[in-house]
DNA sequence: TTGAAAGCGCTAACAT
DNA sequence: ATGTTAGCGCTTTCAA
């Protein structure tokens, strides 16, 4: 099994070895047919006894195609984010292809000439993970195939949109809370222009509405943008508290803001779920660890990864999607625990 | 802005629209000198104006090298490899390289077939993060620059290796319990196997025998390889707590299992740090939120990833490196929290 | 069923 | 300071 072979072994050299041309290694390497049995068997042996390993930048470029998709994604580091990737390379190596990790920072221009990179790179595909602002198509070449995850593309006509149902998530979830008797609600949010958090602000306010529980803008406790820690959330949250805005239900836009929130609210003296209930989104693995084990609204990051690939895939092999296929929206779910 | 061209425009057209040749193009665009201002901003101003982008493909196979660095990492979605992989990512992004991302699920079998592809796509270089077993060198070309992370490599001869002192972040965690008086240890173990794992171990019971505390087996606690998860930790401890093996310490050998613990003892109606001290590892981001807050061993995962980063950049430019720089451990620090 | 040859877009040696 | 040319390793047309 050693494969030390100081200089790697060409198409070229295989055939001289094996005696044929390099047209036909090739088509046995490939299975493209035009080659009998006997020189298969012949040319495959050849291939093992010199370890040969396909040139996959020669190809590529030969063929115009890198079997490799690019995945843009704001920061790996984000527990959910990195959960999806995780799933998406594994049905993408099962398929064939490699994947090029982008962490764009939310940073438009980073964002931009990674594109550049990629599109150099000749990435069959890409696949965009939440993000700021909406995905303009335009920004790459037109036949670069993309599918955007929880993230609007800009002209949706050329680009897949695939997306949890984050209206849902916030509308249950404020509807858990006003069911288990909260009256005074409210809301922690960071990353606003993203559509998601939009998506679940906008469902917290139907639900508001819905059962007559006036909206007004100080139940919305915001959070900076580049902070999406939960220590941001804890101050944010305690501040709040301590200019006597008193609430018996937080709906926290993610896990962390939840998290700092359930903090901020032990420290000020309240308890939970007794004096204030809360849920958060996302379903982070220690939301069963945490005391008191913190409810959550779960988006089905499996399918949401494979449906994506699957989609990705279906452009790369010039499937034509119906316009159903092109615009998805997966259900979530609410999981109930201590906090409420 | 809009890049909307449908056909990418190669340097020999570049060239011809500017009157120049192939190569003087490609010298412009590389900054390679032998040209004169002139033409410098004459080339430049048709590469703006035709929208021309590099390919990297095309470079690839004519340099012998792709500007692509392999990372191998047992699971993307565990939060101290995201976070390591998201440090390296920017940092390589800043040096003009992409990163192909490959999880290895602990699966040999996978992990040589990445290695295949890897070498066939011609990375510049491979970033192997944790991984069981040795990392073999011999499974790969020799040419292929390797970085190891919190894996030992087989043969340290080829192979740069850089980790955290797990064995001392075993050992001081253990000193700390038994300095808060601590008499009864136990340690609750996964993947075994793993250099970092029994580094923490071996802290563990050089700790105990310091101070003269009797190291006996049924003292650590064995949770399933593929189970890292909590659950499988509250069960195991639970296990143990029911079959009258009383402790009042607990080295957790990461947070998630330190998690599963204190919801175990929490359930077995001891508290926490009362009645039982705990302390984990890698001081993932909740362990701040939890109830009692998680004291834990954290890394420094920014500088384990720049370094492994800077010195595979180094092998990648030839430097010879120092028999010192070829092994790095880094240093930990303990964070303490309620838990003790 | 097989082979010869062209060419993907780039760089680098060599020539001028 | 600039151009000519060969060739990286592969696939693919065309011819046999």
């Amino acid at each position: 099994m050693n494969n030390n072979d100081e200089n790697k072994i060409s198409i070229k050299q295989i055939a001289k070895l094996s005696g044929v041309s390099p047209a036909t290694v090739s088509r046995v390497i490939n299975n493209n047919g035009r080659f009998s049995e006997k020189t298969r068997h012949h040319v495959m042996k050849v291939i093992k006894e010199n370890n040969y390993g396909m040139n996959y930048i020669a190809k590529s470029l030969r063929m115009k195609k890198s079997f490799t998709i690019g995945v843009l994604v704001p920061d790996i580091s984000n527990a959910f984010f990195s959960s999806i990737v995780l799933r998406m390379e594994k049905y993408l190596y099962s398929k064939g292809y490699s994947v090029i990790i982008c962490n764009t920072d939310r940073d438009e221009q980073k964002e931009l000439a990674y594109l550049r990179t990629l599109e150099g790179k000749m990435v069959d595909g890409l696949l965009v993970i939440s993000g700021d602002q909406e995905f303009d198509p335009s920004v790459v070449q037109a036949q670069t195939l993309t599918v955007c995850i929880d993230r609007k593309p800009k002209n949706a006509d050329n680009v897949v949109f695939i997306s949890s149902d984050h209206y849902r998530g916030g509308l249950l979830a404020t509807e858990v809370l006003i069911k288990k008797g909260c009256e005074k609600l409210g809301i922690i949010i960071s990353h606003e222009n993203l559509y998601s958090s939009r998506e679940r602000l906008r469902g917290f306010k139907d639900a508001l509405e819905t059962y007559g529980l006036p909206y007004s803008v100080n139940k919305v406790i915001r959070v900076e943008d580049k902070e999406t820690k939960p220590e941001a959330a804890r101050l944010q949250i305690l501040k709040s508290l301590r200019q006597g805005d008193l609430f018996d239900g937080v709906f926290a836009i993610n896990d962390r803001l939840a998290f700092g929130a359930m903090k901020a609210c032990r420290e000020f003296g309240l308890k939970v779920p007794e004096n204030v209930k809360i849920i958060g989104f996302d379903d982070d693995l220690l939301c069963t660890y945490s005391s008191p084990s913190l409810s959550s609204v779960k988006q089905d990051s499996d399918q949401l990864a494979k449906k994506a690939c699957d989609l990705l895939l279906k452009l790369i092999h010039l499937e034509v999607l119906t316009s159903n296929e092109r615009c998805q929206i997966i259900p979530i779910n609410i999981v109930l625990r201590e906090s409420v």
